[in-house]
RNA sequence: GUGGCUGUAGCUCAAUGGCAGAGCACCGGACUGUGGCUCCGGUGGUUGUGGGUUCGAGUCCCAUCAGCCACCCCA
């Protein structure tokens, strides 16, 4: 084989489509039902977009972005995260209106392409299902942006879930926090591994999330970021926590290491995991970004938002399936087979075929030109409801022989009468 | 980017350094115009790729590509 695809992409086959379409058309369903509009934002950015919104030090930029020179010798960047374009996009198509206060909700399902190194449930391209809110600090739309994101698991039959819980504060109480942090860990900075002690300067708050258990050992009675909330950050994290309870979601667990890769969240940070997954068990994550629509040089709007990663999500459901041992629903049987016996019925066999596609049948023919035998046995494989015969008979009675492929009943019907009988309902 | 495991037919997997195989799937026949069941037969392979060792390599060695696992990090 000469071409193979690149590292870390894959193909949607036709047997996998099916199983992504479901998933798709469930999110956007739930997402009208939860009032978010679609859009859609292009597939690369300016690069300093991300590295503005993600932040300079964050691996992210540093070493997972897709970042190329067009002709112009513009640097762009493939979409490495959904949040920055739907914000780019809020300021620049004006979506607020005249309204300074409106809230702006937004839903996207989009390829993300990050240069990693490959493995289930992590790819150099993956898609994501995300929402994102602008426009209110209100604690219950953070739990509203949660419930839309259990409402596509539990749709999916993704039961067995975990969503952690945290505050990860914001510009007036964190640096408070991260000092605290620092004085604590200082004294033992020299038992920590390498990344822990380059993160003491460049991201204090990553110390957190380590998971050698020396260094978590080290961290263990370090302050925690919840116990040192400013007043707005304390009064807003307790709201969404009220506010899940209040609309049934009363089985998050606060994770005080929790703490996400991106620079741009104030506030609250959730993650949602499920089994099934490995290492990769995270499936969708997200918080609040009060700050990124003002970096962007817009006005101070405050905003919350999540991104589900599809391939994980899928790999979750699979697994939920297997657990459960449902198996997979049988396809449903649908469309007429036109099978054509001896060289008279051929064209005539066209003929029905363009009629009943026209009529709105899914129909189908054997180019092969293969014994009846070989027809319904095609025929029946690839699910097809109704295999419609046209021979010598036939065409001499102008009818056609219709036989039912689930029951092997059949019948006699007129040519011009078959469109009809077939939209009749099956008790015939 | 680091470390490890694995690449044989469409799929799942065999083959002591000595003729590349099985099951399933696919195609055909038994059944000349009737699918699913059964039986019989058949097609299908540069053993991921490129080098090397050897009389001889799917098997041993090197490189490379890809997948997987654990990191880093993330969805």
């Amino acid at each position: 084989m000469q071409y193979r695809r690149p590292r870390g992409v894959n193909d949607i086959t036709p047997a996998e489509v099916g199983r992504w379409q479901r998933a798709e058309t469930l999110y956007r369903d739930l997402c009208r039902r939860f009032a978010y509009q679609e859009i859609r934002t292009p597939i690369f950015e300016q690069t300093e977009l991300f590295v503005r919104a993600i932040g300079e030090e964050t691996d992210l930029v540093n070493k997972e972005m897709y970042t190329f020179q067009d002709r112009g010798g513009r640097s762009l960047t493939l979409r490495a995260e959904g949040t920055a374009p739907v914000v780019r996009a809020f300021l620049e198509d004006s979506l607020q209106g005249q309204d300074r206060e409106r809230l702006v909700k937004l839903f996207y399902l989009a390829p993300i392409f990050r240069y990693e190194r490959p493995q289930a449930g992590r790819y150099r391209q993956h898609h994501q299902a995300g929402a994102e809110a602008l426009g209110s600090a209100n604690p219950a739309l953070d739990a509203e942006i949660m419930a839309l994101a259990t409402s596509f698991y539990h749709g999916l039959g993704i039961t067995e879930l975990t969503l952690l819980l945290n505050s990860v504060g914001c510009p007036v109480c964190r640096p408070g926090h991260l000092q605290q942090l620092k004085a604590a860990v200082a004294p033992r900075l020299r038992e920590m591994c390498g990344d822990c002690q380059r993160r003491f300067d460049i991201n204090p708050l990553r110390l957190l999330d380590c998971k050698r258990a020396t260094c978590q050992e080290v961290t263990a009675n370090a302050p925690k970021m919840t116990d040192l909330l400013c007043e707005d950050c304390g009064t807003h994290f307790e709201g969404v926590q009220s506010a899940l309870r209040e609309i049934g979601i009363d089985w998050f667990t606060l994770e005080p290491r929790l703490v996400r890769g991106l620079d741009y969240y104030t506030q609250t940070a959730f993650e949602f995991r499920a089994p099934g997954l490995g290492a990769q068990d995270s499936i969708g994550g997200g918080g609040r970004y009060d700050g990124l629509v003002r970096e962007f040089g817009g006005p101070p709007t405050p905003a919350v938002g999540i991104g589900m990663g599809l391939e994980r999500v899928l790999i979750a459901q699979e697994a939920a399936e297997a657990a459960a041992e449902t198996g997979a629903l049988p396809a449903l049987r649908e469309g007429v087979f036109v099978a054509a016996l001896g060289e008279q019925a051929w064209e005539p066999a066209l003929r029905l075929l363009q009629e009943l596609r026209q009529a709105g049948q899914v129909a189908e023919v054997d180019y092969r030109r293969r014994s009846m035998r070989a027809q319904l046995s095609f025929a029946d494989k690839e699910g097809f409801r109704w295999a419609a015969i046209l021979g010598e008979d036939e065409l001499r009675e102008e009818n056609v022989t219709l036989r039912n492929l689930e029951t092997g009943e059949q019948e006699s019907v007129k040519a011009a009468k078959l469109g009809d009988r077939l939209t009749k309902p099956d008790s015939q």
